[in-house]
DNA sequence: AGTTGGGTATGACGCATATCATATGTTGAC
DNA sequence: GTCAACATATGATATGCGTCATACCCAACT
């Protein structure tokens, strides 16, 4: 697939003609990334609007004490860095690689100009930022109040939508993710992780195939609490 | 100050001519609010945007277990709902009244249909979109990893910067805050939030001066980890 | 003056979870 | 095959904070 194809898909450019997108997609350049490789870093200047083309990438923040926190995971077709290349402010999170992938970047000049151009695409913008604020509003409010154990088997479930593929069994997600990546998704530690996930595999929610885990969406559904 | 004046302050019209400006201004309503009363509530259609007029107005979201959470906290100028307005789905969050104010409000109808005419307007909504998810993704993280006497003190000097004006010998907030509410936005609760102010209080960073918090934040900032 | 209600204050206690320590797979490099 | 590096596992202990209980203060109202 290439980067037309891709672009194509992506609900940003919807509105497009296939010439413009041609275009536009001229403007774009390729990078791979390999496991843990920086994208970018927390408070860079806003240099390039990137769109995830293949593979899995992190958003962290650091805590002042050290410790990591993943505010969210972007696969393909996701953007990357819209907020800080809108309002030049420097970019609030870091963007890591979870394996190997590819990106497509956009430098901050072409990407206000063809904003300027086409107010469609400001548009799909605002939609596509009203998404991710709905989603870290309730990620904020999922991290009060409720205790460790729901709070993984919420982020499982996340990440079985997200990164999972149907196998027999649940869904086992696509790229090895570690107890610490989990706890570090839900503001704990690798121990309780581990604890917890272990008594998951106990109860026949979870299992690991070859480091990938597999997740039995309908049994994990319970320990979630609705609302 | 009537309903022009304050719009003609806000950020999103800023681009808009005079003449523009008191068309759009004559579609607002408004609306006066009173303590603890519901703007809209969580998962409410979309019927209109808000824009706070006097007063301060509290965003809140609910936990499964019925524990309030405080998201941010909206004074005069700040707008209100445009992520549930544009995109149609449902609100977020809760709006309710800290005390007696007045909103104004525009339904949904006319907003989009602002937005077609004036793109610029559009501009200004993906900069505060971008400014809110900066904010939701730093309260996300503090709540995450540090201790509760850090994020106390951290939503104090938040609060002192928002609603704060100065006096002498700190600064005070404009409106009553209990401890309740304090507790609602770092995420714990009232006890542990009573005893922890107190202490600071033993520690002269924080006052009571007729239910107003005083807040002395050169002290206070030292509580606070920097990165 | 007495009562009521909302906010603040403080102690006792328990639990969930962090921390520290150590052990056991598992994978890949050489 | 062995070693290194890393992930998972599990126990012992410490502790921050939630929970429950009770008391005090102050303002508003009767």
């Amino acid at each position: 697939m290439d980067k037309l194809q891709l672009l194509k898909n992506t609900t940003l450019f919807s509105s497009l003609s296939p010439q413009e997108l041609s275009v536009i997609s001229a403007q774009f350049t390729e990078e791979e990334f390999e496991k843990d490789q920086y994208i970018f870093t927390e408070g860079d200047p806003p240099d390039c609007l990137y769109i995830v083309k293949e593979g899995t990438i992190k958003m962290v923040k650091h805590s002042p004490s050290g410790r990591e926190m993943i505010m969210a995971i972007m696969t393909a077709g996701d953007m990357i860095g819209e907020v800080a290349v809108f309002d030049g402010g420097p970019y609030p999170a870091t963007a890591q690689g979870m394996g190997k992938g590819s990106i497509m970047k956009l430098p901050r000049k072409e990407f206000i100009s063809l904003l300027n151009r086409y107010p469609s695409v400001a548009f799909q913008i605002i939609g596509d930022l009203g998404k991710k604020l709905r989603s870290a509003l309730s990620v904020a409010r999922e991290l009060r109040g409720e205790l460790v154990e729901g709070r993984i088997a919420m982020v499982l479930l996340k990440l079985a939508k997200k990164i999972g593929t149907p196998v027999e069994g649940g869904v086992m997600l696509t790229i090895p993710v570690t107890r610490q990546d989990v706890a570090d998704m839900v503001g704990s530690t690798i121990e309780t992780t581990i604890r917890v996930i272990s008594r998951f595999k106990k109860e026949g929610m979870v299992s690991d195939s070859k480091g990938k885990m597999i997740i039995d969406v309908k049994k994990l559904g319970n320990k979630v609490k609705e609302m």
